[in-house]
DNA sequence: CGGACGAGGATTTTT
DNA sequence: TCCTCGTCCG
């Protein structure tokens, strides 16, 4: 136990040592940067400062709990169970929670994702007679982000000549009202955004002296780790709490700062050693993760960044092979290539699925790489962002959950009250929606607490909301006595979603219930998990999990039949991670880099160090790969190398098609450093305006917080919530897996033996043939009458047992091969 | 009121 | 292509 500090190198164990006072450690890539923390936590236990007064905010709920596991392998899981650790969001709702009172929410507030967030905007806009055209859901909801990430309120921004007069030009002369409406209408619903967790974790602290300076003693050690990602409302609150005591240790790298479009600022870490001039400076530069190869064409890259902190990354690791760079025509191809080069490496170097990772600057372009892994039996797992959650009866059922729990949510009550059909519906919910509104009240007020006349209600639909009412009613006073699981079965049943579900006999309808079913089941070893972490705590209830919920992704459910996949993720979800061997794929103009961005050098330049924390995600090996065309916007288009690939030293790369490597130069040089962006792809919303916005809030705010209105003391403290960790397990979704065929194909792929597959010249038809049966997650099973090849790809003509004949093309059917 | 059907949009990255 | 939204009819 006191040997531990060993297994750091001097500068790390240095920068561990060093807990007192001030300190930033600039950690480059694969530099051991969470080594160092987590011995920098086991090391202040040892010696002896208590764990609730540790606090250290990690970038995802995973990355916390790694750490929280080495930690505890290191001193005890006893010693380590107080620790505050988790994300900035996830942290500070468990804050909020506790002090809710103060700010006017209730303790158990709900959490609004994005979706949630938008149909708000949505219902506004329709609300005031606005146009959609001009007000888009999107662009009003990422600027009311944007404002708040920069501390600037509604009350503020209204009263900002300036930012007001700014919409004016841009023909949205009502975004203040707007904004303010938005706020007004998510305190009604008991509901904060996922900026608002940090918005009004700064109003609690200017607010609330006391309860700064309570916080401020618990958490005497401050960690952060990412801080080159932090945004504005971030850093100001990690600068109050940090204000007494000073010990706070920063950790991160500028050259991995890619989250500037959610407002994250570089500067904070920039500007770090002016905040503190007494703090000790750590430089990792050792790059224990990658091969010289990797390391050294990682550099030559984001070299070409003008602004960043110099440091000189190197590895003394073996040299390693070159970066290979293949081209494709088609986007099928690229997926077929990278396929084949997975049977490869499999065979070659003893390389397990697990090892293998495939990045991508968007989440469209999982779509041909998923269809050629499942056609050639690569097991593989999609990390997409929330998709488990975006489910269509995932939100349903949680949206029951959510009312259950939070009557005053209406937006949760707007989406149930109807589903699943019982009859009430838009004329019924709108006189509703009316009453309420002129009283003042909620939604479930009305229907609660009014009498049918006073709503104009009658006939049929009297007795359906009464009827609703009681179940909600009744489910409700459930909910604080019943153990979570069961209560959340009980919500899906009762509500009646697992019933008109089990009527319908459709392969969709089967897997609906599976979802549902792994809703329920995450709740169960959410359940679990923390009845094991504090045994105690007997009673772990379904609002404990839901106020959890909207903050998990994707990346906090790893269950153990998905060990041994192959990753595939974006770029930005890579962060932090490794892998043996990374393929990076779609390197082309106007996808990576993005179109969206690199019109602006500070837009270049992120996306450059996109590509950066892309390449340095490898161990042993890197391939790169891009497409002649490729399938967009429902159509196929035309595309060009990205300068990306010119851009690296050519001395580490080894072009796999040769007889063109002149012809790719020649390409390259002749276009110049920047193409023309193709405008007509161009949304609305004026990308550069908003860049420049944003840097005005940046300085307003700077110089006078004054601006920022909230809250007011309300009522005196409650006691707070037992604290919640971030440990609910989740269930394992494939992503865009939606029929079952497609999951059975999933499970199934993790077949051994991997085959060589041939790299085909036209290999649409994938092993079909005429006469063959075959399966359809939708029209059941049939036979195959008729192939054909077209300029789109393969056709097949499929005369299905129960739904006559159909013509599919094979890109787009799943079909599964059965005889 | 609710289901069927047709039109049109979708793709930046995430807590 | 797939999905969502709006309209229309039973």
């Amino acid at each position: 136990m006191s040997d531990y500090l060993e297994h750091l190198s001097e500068v790390q164990r240095e920068a561990a040592r060093h807990y007192e006072g001030a300190a930033m450690i600039i950690a480059g890539a694969g530099s051991g940067k969470t080594r160092v923390l987590t011995y920098r936590i086991a090391h202040m236990l040892e010696q002896g400062v208590r764990s609730y007064n540790i606090l250290a905010l990690t970038f995802t709920n995973k990355a916390a709990r790694e750490m929280k596991e080495r930690i505890e392998n290191i001193v005890s899981p006893e010693r380590a169970r107080s620790l505050w650790m988790g994300t900035f969001h996830s942290v500070f709702a468990r804050i909020l929670r506790s002090e809710a009172d103060k700010l006017g929410y209730p303790s158990s507030f709900t959490i609004y994702d994005t979706a949630d967030s938008k149909n708000v905007v949505r219902a506004l806009v329709k609300e005031m007679n606005l146009s959609d055209e001009t007000y888009k859901v999107g662009d009003i909801y990422s600027r009311i982000s944007l404002a708040k990430n920069n501390l600037v309120t509604a009350a503020a921004y209204e009263a900002n000549t300036m930012l007001v007069a700014e919409d004016r030009e841009r023909r949205r002369p009502q975004f203040a009202e707007l904004y303010k409406r938005y706020v007004q209408r998510c305190k009604e619903n008991g509901a904060m955004d996922f900026d608002d967790l940090l918005l009004n974790m700064n109003i609690l602290f200017r607010d609330f002296p006391d309860v700064l300076r309570k916080y401020q003693e618990q958490f005497r050690y401050i960690m952060v780790d990412e801080y080159q990602d932090t945004n504005m409302a971030q850093y100001l609150i990690v600068k109050r709490l940090a204000e007494r005591y000073q010990n706070i240790c920063v950790v991160g790298d500028d050259a991995q700062s890619i989250y500037s479009f959610r407002g994250a600022k570089i500067e904070n870490i920039l500007r770090f050693q002016k905040d503190y001039p007494d703090a000790r400076l750590f430089k990792l530069e050792q790059n224990y993760r990658s091969t010289q190869t990797i390391v050294n064409a990682a550099n030559s890259i984001i070299d070409r960044n003008k602004r960043q902190i110099r440091k000189k990354s190197f590895s003394a690791n073996a040299v390693g092979d070159k970066i290979r760079v293949f081209k494709s025509y088609t986007d099928q191809e690229e997926a077929l290539i990278v396929t084949s080069d997975i049977y490869s490496l499999l065979r070659e170097k003893h390389v397990q699925y697990s090892d293998i990772a495939i990045l991508y600057r968007t989440n469209a372009q999982s779509r041909s790489l998923e269809e050629s892994f499942r056609r050639r039996n690569i097991p593989y797992r999609i990390y997409g962002g929330q998709s488990f959650y975006q489910r269509k009866e995932i939100k349903d059922l949680l949206a029951y959950i959510r009312l259950v729990v939070n009557h005053k949510d209406d937006e949760a009550l707007r989406r149930v009250i109807n589903y699943p059909a019982r009859g009430i519906g838009d004329v019924t919910v709108g006189r509703i929606a009316e009453a309420a509104r002129q009283r003042g009240i909620s939604l479930w007020e009305a229907i609660a607490t009014l009498t049918p006349e006073e709503m104009e209600l009658r006939g049929a639909a009297v007795a359906k909301i009464r009827d609703f009412t009681a179940m909600i009613q009744e489910l409700t006073s459930a909910v604080y006595r019943t153990e979570a699981y069961e209560m959340g079965l009980r919500i899906a049943t009762r509500s009646g979603i697992i019933g008109s579900f089990k009527m319908q006999q459709t392969p969709e309808a089967v897997s609906v219930l599976e979802n549902i079913d792994e809703l329920l089941n995450s709740i169960a070893s959410f359940a679990e998990s923390r009845r094991e972490e504090d045994p105690e705590n007997t009673a772990v209830t379904l609002d404990d999990w839901l106020q959890n919920v909207s903050l998990l992704t994707d990346m906090d459910n790893e269950k153990e039949g998905d060990r041994n996949r192959v990753t595939l993720m974006t770029v930005h979800s890579a962060k932090g991670l490794e892998f043996e061997y990374v393929y990076i794929v779609g390197l082309e103009e106007t996808l990576f880099p993005s179109q969206m961005c690199s019109e602006t050098l500070e837009g270049l330049e992120e996306e450059r160090r996109l590509f950066y924390v892309a390449l340095t995600r490898a161990k042993q090996g890197a391939a790169l790969t891009f497409s002649e065309t490729r399938f967009r916007w429902g159509s196929v288009t035309a595309s060009r190398p990205s300068r990306f690939l010119k851009e690296i030293d050519p001395q580490y790369l080894d072009l796999q098609y040769k007889d063109e490597l002149a012809e790719l130069q020649e390409r390259i040089d002749a276009e110049g450093e920047e193409p023309a962006p193709a405008r007509r792809f161009r949304p609305y919303g004026q990308r550069e305006g908003e860049a420049e916005r944003g840097r005005t809030f940046g300085r307003r705010e700077q110089g006078g917080q004054s601006r920022f209105a909230g809250g007011r003391p309300e009522r005196p403290e409650m006691p707070g919530k037992p604290a919640m960790r971030p440990a609910a397990p989740r269930p394992t979704v494939t992503p865009g897996m939606k029929s079952i065929g497609r999951r059975t194909a999933a499970v199934e792929s993790a077949a051994p033996a991997p085959e060589p597959v041939p790299v085909p010249a036209g290999s649409g038809t994938g092993g079909l043939r005429v006469g063959c049966t075959v399966e359809h997650a939708k029209f059941g099973r049939g036979k195959v009458s008729a192939l054909e090849d077209t300029m789109n790809g393969a056709k097949a003509t499929v005369l299905f047992d129960t739904e006559g004949a159909k013509t599919l093309l094979l890109k787009y059917a799943r079909l599964k091969v059965i005889g």
